[in-house]
DNA sequence: CCTTGACCTTCCCATTATGGGAATCCCTAT
DNA sequence: ATAGGGATTCCCATAATGGGAAGGTCAAGG
């Protein structure tokens, strides 16, 4: 199938489809013609890439994820690990990105939002230090 | 002052410092030499830089706050507008990440991580839809 | 046989913020 | 003079995604 049937049934556009092509993730054939002739295998992979972007994996993870998913002789444990410390990694910016909003949530709770210039938030950023 | 000091002052990188004039955010003078030469004023507008960055307010978000901050008529209720959409922002993307981050956490429990192969992180990434 | 339309191809550009590094210039102290 | 430490500009790279141009391919239909 070529590009347009491969992207409509993978759910990944065809841009991107080319990018992980170039990326070394999905390997299709090529018609004499010059087009990309996906088969129903590399659809499978590229509904694995779209599942593990939507977890914001990195693409660096989903090659390492790939290379486990067609290894028939894996170790589960070398996943887990992959996929723990993505979570680390999410969580820690999640938790950098809550403490930011808290923080600025805080500030402007004490501003009064109104016509008056005083404003508790531009005080914090213009702080010397 | 010389872009040097005014990194170490500022706590801001002198690439970075460049990269904010080629934004319009510091004007800094010239000398004669071609020699960029910062003042007090800009060692503040850098600090401010600094912190909204710290606060990951994006540039163009920066550019609008040193453009209030400023402002000495402007309304404390301008600049809270703009706090609140990006703790919005914030919030959404770190609930996004928190969301993504308990999910492959599930996923990851039930994973024997051990020599074994079959792990459900592969098997969900590996589902049709 | 030729045109039209829907595909496909590659290549370039832009995004956001940050940094690395090269080539070149400036100034000061030896 | 020359060596060292700064400064300047310019190019490149990052991660993932998309926009868009210029041109090739193919099937249907007049």
């Amino acid at each position: 199938m070529n590009i347009g049937e491969a992207a409509r049934r993978s759910g990944v556009s065809a841009k991107m489809i080319r990018h992980y092509e170039t990326q070394g993730l999905v390997t299709p054939q090529r018609l004499v013609n010059g087009y990309r002739d996906y088969a129903e295998a590399d659809l499978a992979v590229l509904r694995f890439i779209r599942h593990a972007r939507a977890l914001a994996f990195p693409l660096e993870d989903v090659r390492k994820l790939l290379a486990l998913w067609r290894d028939r002789n894996r170790a589960s444990a070398d996943v887990r690990q992959i996929a723990l410390a993505h979570v680390a990694a999410l969580e820690s910016k999640a938790q950098a990105m809550q403490a930011m909003a808290a923080s600025l949530r805080h500030l402007a709770a004490h501003c009064h939002g109104d016509a008056r210039p005083d404003c508790p938030i531009l005080d914090e950023l213009e702080k010397s230090p």
